[in-house]
Parts: structure tokens; C-alpha cells; sequence
DNA sequence: CCCTGATTCGC
DNA sequence: GCGAATCAGG
């Protein structure tokens, strides 16, 4: 596989969106993890979250090369281990640089002290939901605020309807029938829904119900955002 | 062990 | 530019 701008896009737009290495190559497909990921750095995206990488709070996080070990296998190059004493010489000081983390954190309250954590997930807060296709749904921005109608709370049971056997095609969608995806591109039985839209709504009201996600209050949101593009194989 | 992302380096 | 191999923290 290469990778094409859809591709690209597609990369882009999940990590950005929180998506994890391995969600996005598999959504791509074809790819693996480490492709994803070397893909991403490729292409400037910036290293989210990463479990590996909390080099102390003090420390700064520069010349991250020199720090973890540089050249460990392949060609050993230099003799073996440092055993002998010595440390590494080189290591550029790297002066405290404070770094005076922002986010002042107005009412500190009840903060543990070792708890910066002002936005781990990051644009998580902007973003409402991911849809299909691995469009990003946004807040204000270009798109007003979805949900207008009816508490998002409370799904309805979903009757998909009993007639999708013909499936609906590119060609069928109209502004009456539900457009989400139905598999991926691509595929042979790639389809959209269908089903007749939520009024108001390019999705029915199943859909809708992926496809707008109320912000649920700081406290009980579990995970992760993304959840769609068929990723887990909706059907 | 599993997961994660980061990095390196041969191709 | 690509991605397997490897590393390293959770």
C-alpha cells in the first residue's frame, strides 16, 4: 500500500483526533502500527500522549536522542556498554528551562501537587465526535452546534429497516435517507444506511446517534472519542 | 504479557 | 520515503 492523500488524510485526521497507532492502521489498512507511526512523524504530526516519553517532570525534554540510547544494536557501533565510568560527556547542559507551564489553573482547589494535567487529551474538548469516513465533527467552528433538537441522552432502539438488502449506493443517497457508510470504501459492499434521516439530519436517527455525541460533563467520560469509521466494523 | 508511541536504520 | 525492529513507559 501507499500512501495516497486520501491515505495521508485519513492519518492525519485520526491522530489528530486521538486516534491510536494501531486504530489508524487498521482503519487504513494495510499498514502497520510502526508504518502509521513513522508515517505520522514523517509528516510533522506531533507525538501525542505518548507513554514513553515522561522524562521526569524536571528534565527537559530536549535532545531526546542522547538521553534513552541512541545506538543500541544493529552495527553495534561504538564498543558495548558504557560500563566504564564516565557517563556520557556529551549532553549539552540542556539548562533547567523551567518550561513555566502554562494553564495557571485559576482555582487551584483541591489539585494534587504532581498534577499538571491540564488537557491530556488535548483538542478532545473541541472536537465532539468523529464520523464516518474519518471526518472530524467540530464544535463552534465550522459548524454549529449539533444537537438542536431533542436531549442526546437516550438512544432510540433502532429498527434498521427491513428492505437494505438492495443497498444503497452513492447514487441513492438523497437528502431523505441516512448517509452513513456502511463498511469502507472500497469494498465490494460498501453502502450507506439508508435508512430513512432523522429530519434535520444527514444520518436516521441511529446514526445521529453516533454521529453527534453529547459532550458528557468532565467527570464520567470513559476513554476515547473515536469510535466510528467503521473501525470496529459497524453494521 | 498486553498496550502505547519514539527512534533508529537498512532498504 | 518507507517501515521492521527495537526500545521504553503504563
Amino acid at each position: 500500500m501507499s500512501w495516497t492523500d486520501e491515505r495521508i488524510a485519513t492519518l492525519k485526521k485520526m491522530w489528530e483526533s486521538g486516534s491510536t497507532a494501531s486504530q489508524i492502521a487498521d482503519q487504513l489498512g494495510g499498514v502497520s502500527r510502526n508504518a502509521v507511526i513513522g508515517k505520522a512523524h514523517r509528516l510533522g504530526l506531533k507525538s501525542r500522549p505518548s507513554p514513553v516519553k515522561a522524562s521526569d517532570g524536571k528534565a527537559a525534554k530536549k535532545s531526546p536522542s542522547a538521553t534513552a540510547k541512541p545506538a543500541p544494536k544493529k552495527t553495534a557501533p561504538a564498543a558495548a556498554k558504557p560500563a566504564a565510568p564516565a557517563a556520557a560527556p556529551r549532553q549539552p547542559a540542556t539548562p533547567p528551562a523551567p518550561t513555566p507551564a502554562p494553564t495557571p489553573a485559576p482555582k487551584a482547589a483541591s489539585s494534587t501537587p504532581s498534577q499538571p494535567m491540564p488537557n491530556p487529551s488535548s483538542d478532545l474538548s473541541k472536537i465532539v465526535s468523529v464520523g464516518p469516513g474519518g471526518f472530524l465533527r467540530q464544535g463552534p467552528g465550522d459548524q454549529q452546534a449539533p444537537i438542536p433538537p431533542a436531549p442526546p441522552r437516550r438512544l432510540v432502539p433502532a429498527k434498521p429497516s427491513p428492505e437494505i438488502a438492495d443497498k444503497t449506493s452513492l447514487l441513492d443517497l438523497s437528502d431523505r435517507v441516512c448517509r452513513w457508510p456502511m463498511g469502507h470504501p472500497g469494498e465490494p459492499d460498501f453502502h450507506f444506511c439508508g435508512e430513512a434521516v432523522n429530519p434535520g439530519f444527514p444520518y436516521c436517527v441511529e446514526h445521529c446517534g453516533r454521529a453527534y455525541q453529547a459532550q458528557l460533563p468532565r467527570g464520567a467520560r470513559r476513554p476515547p472519542p473515536p469510535l466510528p469509521f467503521g473501525g470496529p466494523r459497524v453494521r
